[in-house]
DNA sequence: TTGGTCACG
DNA sequence: ACGTACGTGACCAAT
């Protein structure tokens, strides 16, 4: 059964607040308020397990009960500010919960709750309302429960209609008549003169309803009376006042609510900060690891598993279930998985759990499992195989048949969920909790080998987690219409990954040293000249430092300035370049240090001994937008813009002797598919006669002809298109271009003239980024974008111009994801020994011999146009030499 | 671990 | 008025 506690935010703070003694964090932040409801949340979560949780406070001082009583709620001491400090954090620890809060100007958390109270009632929920206002006994139903605090906030006391029967002799729908006759002081509502709770309640148990009272004066005598008939109007007034709104516009759903635990990770660093310490205990989230108890508030029920731990003897077990087996993983150390441990491995049917160690899948008797592993028609289920993959290459253990990777499923399903953890995909689907992989083998330096009984349990219940959690996501994946998507393109690309990370790509070490010798020469000398002007050696590397030099000894003028003090980045160093000839040379210096730590010291640490090569790792499901991210080197972001840094490209050769790199690029890829989703005619236009679309642009926004675009005009050009791609904004487009706000918002809306089928999409886009909460890709990738409809305008202004950046940018992802499975499907069918090495967004880099050159300069951008059908034409760009560098 | 900075598309 | 361009990862210093 589903059970929901609605908390009202406002009335247990404040209670918390006055019942608590004055209680500060080290630096200085009240936090007693906090603390008392922290103390009480936890202990409702303890206490009754509910399954979704949700806050509601009030905002904003107006509701619309001041439009019947501009005195309604007048009168009352102004907020302290040492209880006003602490919502917002009180709102920041709910967030780290993973607790949804919510609040409406013009409401009161008690109309929320109602309204959200009758919405759980009627999908069968059960309800636990907590709060210290009587008035909300109202809601009370056979599903709607009210605990009301006592004695501060220590203790509550749950009403159903029984016990609100028993205290009042009333129904729940009476307490509005009771307040209604007897009013409420503390919201400064008036009630009738001489009408406390006895008498209201006598009134009640005779007459039934504030109405039927006033109606039945005569029956009554004396003062009583009197009062009645003069103040009939303030006892309408009051009831109305005390009446709740069950009709609030809330826009959450019961999935927001949903409460899947806490995470240390995430509720950790908020009860650090506020210096709960007993709570941190409590939650066993302290100095150590967290253990299997940690947080009696994460665990719900666990499943208890057995596990078949695989030896000689009972091997033949396992190979007698082998095909049946329904889901594996295999568990490594390490987040480089081309240099990480094998810890063990598990596989699964229905009722079964095998674990086998590393050690035994290593020897000669596990050869069935391994003939399993490597059988590429046996279909795989499981969680991460492309690590899996890897993690066993390096092992000497062949992977094949990948068919359904529940992180991937679970990347496209929602790519920002950045909790994609077996742990955590099983809480998000409310199955049975297991604990994470940092509670039971602790992290970072606390890393404990576990007992292989301890792995082996731990896996058999993420396993069995994986057998749950497959039929949900297939369910999902089809309703998303996703299935393309995720059989036709990711599955297939994690393969193809793989065989291009483990093929990796050969780096000349000796020229690498080269460059290197070259940067260190250049920049012990800039270090000299730097120091010599300063008049004092420093950490040139430290920003803090750095600063105090230029702003504190040299007093250059403060042009920017970061949280922490004066910044110190390019563009601010630009600004100060004609000051001081310091100023040149520190630019230089980090142009320089950057190329020396980044990309000499840190690509020759990551060179292989045994092959001379870099392996990166692609990650698959990092980017919200749908593109891949590297790793372990990142070869995405090689220098090239500016020729020093470029030399870098010259050490990336091919691992044959007399091979070629061969690298091809999409042209504008993102403004075609821009012309496509837009349907600009315009737009269209310029790509289908394949102009420069950058001059296109000038043309059109300057109102030029061709042969009067000058070069700072086609720059101005190029920066608005950036700016479209990116989701424009006046201000941005001011600060990239040094142009004042105006004249930016002067280009976009010539540039919008120009080209309204781009200002219907942007439009339309945000449009139905409200109505639906999430867009979409060509190929259905989708992103949700909760914040679409944020009152905030930084957080809402955010999602609106991801909303219009996403489906251009993962559009164009989808597109070159295609060219790299029909790429790899090509090179097959040719027979072609040219390899795929790299992809950086809309490049592909390929090593080839000398006999395919020809084949493959042709073929790779053909291929690479082909992959998708827009209604103007894609186009690659090809190119070769004997090094990255040369491919140009 | 966080923030500043900078490399890429 | 608000204060940002979209998406990443690596390195360094300071906490």
């Amino acid at each position: 059964m589903e059970k929901l506690i609605l908390i009202d935010g406002n009335s247990i703070i404040y209670r918390a607040f006055f019942a608590m003694p004055p209680l500060n964090n080290s630096s200085g932040l009240h936090t007693n308020a906090v603390y008392g409801f922290t103390n009480m949340l936890l202990r409702l979560i303890q206490d009754e397990k509910p399954t979704h949780i949700m806050v509601a406070f009030d905002a904003g001082k107006v509701t619309f009960r001041h439009e019947g009583y501009e005195d309604y709620k007048g009168g009352r001491e102004k907020t302290p500010p040492e209880l006003s400090e602490q919502f917002p954090l009180t709102r920041e620890l709910l967030e780290s919960f993973g607790i949804c809060w919510f609040e409406l100007p013009g409401y009161e958390a008690d109309d929320i709750i109602g309204t959200i109270s009758k919405q759980a009632e009627a999908a069968g929920k059960d309800v636990l309302v907590v709060t210290g206002d009587k008035d909300m006994l109202q809601v009370v139903s056979d599903k709607v429960k009210v605990a009301l605090t006592r004695k501060g906030i220590s203790e509550v006391e749950p009403y159903g209609p029984k016990e609100i029967q028993e205290r009042y002799g009333l129904t729940p729908d009476q307490i509005i008549d009771l307040k209604g006759l007897m009013g409420d002081a503390s919201d400064n509502i008036p009630g009738v003169p001489g009408i406390g709770e006895k008498t209201a309640l006598k009134l009640l148990h005779q007459f039934g309803s504030v109405e039927e009272v006033l109606a039945r004066t005569d029956e009554l005598k004396g003062k009583m009376k009197e009062n009645l008939i003069q103040h009939a109007e303030d006892a309408r007034l009051s009831k109305r006042l005390a009446t709740i709104h069950r009709e609030v516009p809330v826009d959450r759903s019961f999935d927001d609510m949903v409460f899947r635990g806490l995470q240390e990770e995430k509720a950790g660093p908020v009860l650090r900060k506020l210096e709960f310490k007993s709570l941190l205990e409590r939650l066993s989230f302290g100095e150590g690891a967290g253990t299997a108890e940690a947080g009696e508030a994460t665990a719900r029920a666990q499943d208890e598993v057995e596990v078949v731990i695989v030896d000689e003897t009972s091997l033949q077990e396992l190979v007698n279930e082998l095909p049946g087996i329904e889901v594996m993983y295999v568990e490594s150390r390490g987040d480089n998985p081309h240099q990480s441990e094998v810890m063990g491995l598990i596989f699964s049917s229905k009722e079964r759990h095998f674990f086998v160690s590393c050690e035994f899948l290593l020897s000669a008797a596990a050869k069935p499992v391994k003939d399993w592993l490597a059988d590429p028609q046996i279909p795989k289920r499981g969680y991460d195989l492309h690590r899996a993959d890897l993690a066993l290459y390096w092992q000497g253990i062949t992977f094949a048949g990948a068919e359904f990777d529940i992180e991937l499923a679970a990347y496209l399903l929602d790519p920002t969920d950045n909790n994609q953890t077996i742990s955590g995909l099983a809480a998000k689907y409310h199955l049975p909790q297991l604990p994470s992989d940092d509670e039971v083998y602790g992290k970072g330096a606390k890393f404990k080998a576990p007992d292989p009984e301890t792995l082996s349990r731990h896996l058999a219940r993420k396993a069995l987690a994986m057998l749950r959690l497959i039929p949900l996501q297939k369910e999902e994946l089809e309703k998303n219409e996703m299935n393309r998507l995720f059989y036709e393109l990711e599955m297939p690309l994690s393969r193809i990954l793989a065989d291009m990370e483990k093929q990796g790509i050969s780096v000349n070490r000796d020229a690498l040293a080269e460059l290197g010798k070259e940067f260190e020469a250049q920049i012990s000398k800039l270090e000299k000249r730097i120091y010599e002007i300063a008049g004092l050696e420093f950490n040139l590397n430290s920003p803090k430092q750095l600063g105090e030099v230029l702003f504190d000894k040299l007093e250059l003028p403060v042009v920017k300035k970061t949280k922490t003090g004066y910044s110190t980045d390019a563009e601010v160093l630009e600004k100060l370049a004609p000051y001081n000839e310091i100023v040149q040379f520190i630019l230089e210096y980090r142009q320089l240090a950057k190329l020396q730590s980044t990309y000499v010291e840190g690509l020759l640490k990551e060179i292989r001994q045994d092959t001379g090569k870099v392996h990166t790792f692609y990650r698959q499901t990092i980017a919200a937008t749908g593109r891949l991210s590297s790793q372990y080197p990142n070869l995405q972001n090689i220098p090239i813009r500016l020729e020093e840094g470029r030399k870098i490209r010259q050490v990336f050769v091919p691992s044959e002797e007399g091979w070629s790199i061969l690298a091809a690029d999409y042209s504008q890829i993102e403004l075609r598919v821009l012309a496509h989703i837009s349907d600009d005619k315009g737009l269209q236009e310029a790509f289908l006669h394949d102009m420069d679309i950058h001059t296109k642009t000038a043309m059109d926004v300057f109102g030029v002809s061709q042969d009067q675009v000058d070069a700072n005009m086609r720059r101005s050009a190029k920066a608005v298109n950036f700016g479209i791609v990116y989701g424009i904004s006046d201000y941005g487009l001011s600060q990239n271009l040094h142009i004042t706000r105006k004249e930016a918002a002067q280009f976009i809306e010539q540039y919008f003239e120009a080209f309204k089928g781009v200002r219907r999409y942007m439009d339309e886009i945000v449009q139905e980024a409200k109505r639906n909460g999430y867009v979409t890709t060509l190929l259905e990738r989708r992103r949700y974008l909760p914040e679409i409809n944020a009152s905030n305008f930084n957080l809402r202004s955010f999602a609106e111009r991801t909303a219009m950046n996403t489906p251009i940018q993962g559009t164009a992802a989808d597109i070159i994801k295609l060219a790299m499975v029909m790429m790899d499907e090509t090179l097959r069918k040719h027979g072609l020994k040219s390899r795929m090495l790299l992809q950086v967004h809309d490049e592909l880099v390929f090593e080839v011999p000398p006999q395919e050159l020809e084949t493959m300069s042709k073929l790779v951008p053909e291929t690479m146009e082909k992959a998708l059908q827009l209604s103007v034409p894609l186009k690659a760009e090809v190119s070769s030499g004997s090094n990255w560098y040369e491919a140009k």
